[in-house]
DNA sequence: GTATGTACCTGCGGGC
DNA sequence: TGCCCGCAGGTACATA
């Protein structure tokens, strides 16, 4: 599942595409465009130049000329993958953008929960993200305030994209077991070291995923933009590894259902 | 505010 | 081999 190092990964293997316009647009699954209805969104893309590939939280946001801005969000199982000529496999491919070089941005999303949104104010879609977790503005303070009085529990407090923007279930488990934390334990239980410890883990966790460019399981679901798979899952330490020994104390890794997710965890050294 | 459930979807693995 | 079932999960939304 794409999270922010994927989306990250992705975002910098799109890079090549700043200065393209975009000749022609083909859509294959009308529900990825979220907004604005198909018509519109072909006929004002048709022509625009590419000015700047950025990410927010884990959406992809394409700045356009004529102030326009497309943003796509994978969610589980979306790909955005540059290419040439036709796909080699397409029983997937929702939206296919030409460019005027002759190369053609895919966006594959077997389960089709992925969306695109063609607006004039991006914020109007991200406006709700919390804090970019790897900006130097996310600071512990920040993060105590915003886990400050929260009864919730770890686990789903690092999903909610509001709190924090860019973990996903892969990166919470990891963060929690580098932060020694129960996915149970209460946001407002925490010490200030024990904030200082997520806050650490957050970003190193995030950092060092980045940079064996995202994760990629056994299912092979997220390919960068190159097409190439992430390298960071020999690294994860306990995402689906349950019965595994977990590295830091030998106890094998649990799993359980929080707030409907599957989360791993180790029950000696998460507190 | 918090927890839970459902919908959106398809691919995959398990059980038979 | 083929069928059915349940599960996986990011987000929005509804409900308790």
């Amino acid at each position: 599942m794409p999270e922010l190092p994927e989306v990250e990964t992705i975002v910098r293997g799109l890079q090549g595409l700043v200065g393209r316009r975009i000749a022609d647009v083909e859509v294959r699954w009308e529900r990825t465009v979220a907004v604005p209805d198909v018509e519109t969104f072909v006929r004002r893309l048709q022509g625009r130049r590419i000015e700047e590939i950025k990410r927010r939280g884990k959406w992809v946001v394409i700045r356009l000329d004529g102030d326009l801005f497309l943003l796509i969000h994978l969610r589980m199982s979306g790909r955005l993958v540059v290419g040439r000529g036709n796909p080699a496999e397409d029983r997937h491919l929702r939206v296919a953008l030409a460019l005027d070089d002759g190369s053609r941005l895919f966006f594959f999303d077997p389960r089709k929960f992925g969306r695109m949104a063609l607006v004039e104010d991006p914020g109007r879609v991200v406006e709700g993200l919390g804090p970019e977790p790897l900006d130097e503005g996310f600071t512990v303070e920040q993060l105590r305030d915003r886990l400050a009085g929260r009864r919730a529990r770890l686990k789903p407090l690092l999903l909610d994209q509001r709190v924090v923007a860019g973990l996903g279930n892969i990166y919470a488990d990891e963060v929690l077991w580098r932060a020694g934390l129960h996915p149970l334990r209460r946001a407002d239980r925490l010490t200030e070291e024990e904030v200082a410890r997520l806050h650490r883990a957050i970003r190193e966790v995030l950092e060092e995923a980045i940079a064996g460019r995202g994760t990629t399981l056994e299912d092979g679901q997220y390919v960068g933009a190159d097409g190439q798979p992430g390298d960071f899952a020999p690294r994860l330490a306990v995402y689906r590894r349950a019965g595994q020994p977990c590295p830091r104390c030998g106890t094998p890794i649990q799993r359980a259902r929080v707030g409907g997710r599957g989360t791993h965890f180790c029950p000696r050294c998460q507190t």
